[in-house]
DNA sequence: GGCGGCGGTGATACACTGTAACAAACCCGC
DNA sequence: GCGGGTTTGTTACAGTGTATCACCGCCGCC
């Protein structure tokens, strides 16, 4: 879930997410490398939205520079592993926060504020998303929704003038 | 030129757009020169998303050459007037074949067969999403939504089993 | 031990997408 | 004709993503 009351909070997750990530790649006899862990901390512990080259600078120090090329194969590899998403019209990368059911489909909610995006999703879209597909004849394969707007702490934050 | 060849979703016809396109730029006071005219026509003709680079090469000829940023202003233009969309996950553009309602959601229907995109809209989706993003706290101001899949057409004439 | 395949990484180069900045051309009303 | 806004040309550059090859570490096999 996502929050907005300060680091801590925001940060809170990333231990449980990178010891999920580990158990699921031994899991499915994959490797949860030194690289691929790094990239996933960076991004989740960024708290928005997180583009490649972002992260590649995020992990690069003096003397051990990482390539944003070795960033796009390890995200790659979390995507196929449903750890990281991308957002297509932000062209980052954030953490699954959600845990997803095969086939299950997400909205993402993105702030214009504060940058964070929250993940939602919802039977009553899926099933009317799939309704007016079928009425147009279309086959889906794959479907990416994103909202902008403000979230609920930032809209808060800021009271109506 | 080649408006005849396929079955192809052309469904208003390449004239008619560039009628109403420049009525369109008449009735709201704004200049439909030369450039924005060739990139709409561009866009239209192509029956598939096309990228601003793509379009920069179509309108190319041998002495007249037509750079890329020239037809991102056209797009950005006709984007404004509502006479085109942007594909996020694609990076490309089509023409408007839909005609909306201010403030009404489009959902694009991308054929990942004939590369050919379809609009349609729909209340049902547009409540349920709605009322998911009020359960959620979130204030919405613009949504993308895009689905690849593929079209009836592509779909009779490939039979699977 | 040596050896060969395999996946991951490093490194360079390159293609694709989009924007900033400034000058020149154009249009339109005065 | 003149002045000011808009459009376009041109160059340069920033941002995003991929191709390619070489190297390394690992593991199974001879
Ligand atoms: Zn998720
Ligand atoms: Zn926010
Ligand atoms: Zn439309
Ligand atoms: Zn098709």
């Amino acid at each position: 879930m996502h929050r907005h009351e300060g680091h801590d909070a925001c940060h809170a997750g990333t231990g449980d997410m990178l010891a999920r990530a580990e158990g699921l790649c031994r899991e499915r006899g994959l490797q949860f490398t030194p690289l691929r862990r790094d990239v996933l901390e960076a991004v989740a512990e960024a708290g928005k939205a997180q583009g490649a080259y972002d992260i590649a600078e995020r992990l690069s120090v003096p003397g051990k520079r990482v390539a944003p090329v070795s960033v796009y194969r390890a995200l790659d590899f979390l995507m196929e592993q449903g750890l990281v998403h991308r957002i297509a019209s932000r062209n980052a990368f954030i953490p699954c926060t959600h845990g997803h059911a095969p086939g299950e489909g997400v909205i993402f909610l993105i702030c214009r504020t504060c940058g964070g995006v929250d993940e939602a999703s919802s039977e009553e879209v899926e099933g009317s998303l799939g309704r007016t597909l079928e009425r147009a004849g279309f086959t889906p394969t794959h479907s990416i929704l994103e909202v902008e707007g403000d979230c609920g702490a930032c809209r808060d934050r800021k009271p109506a003038p």
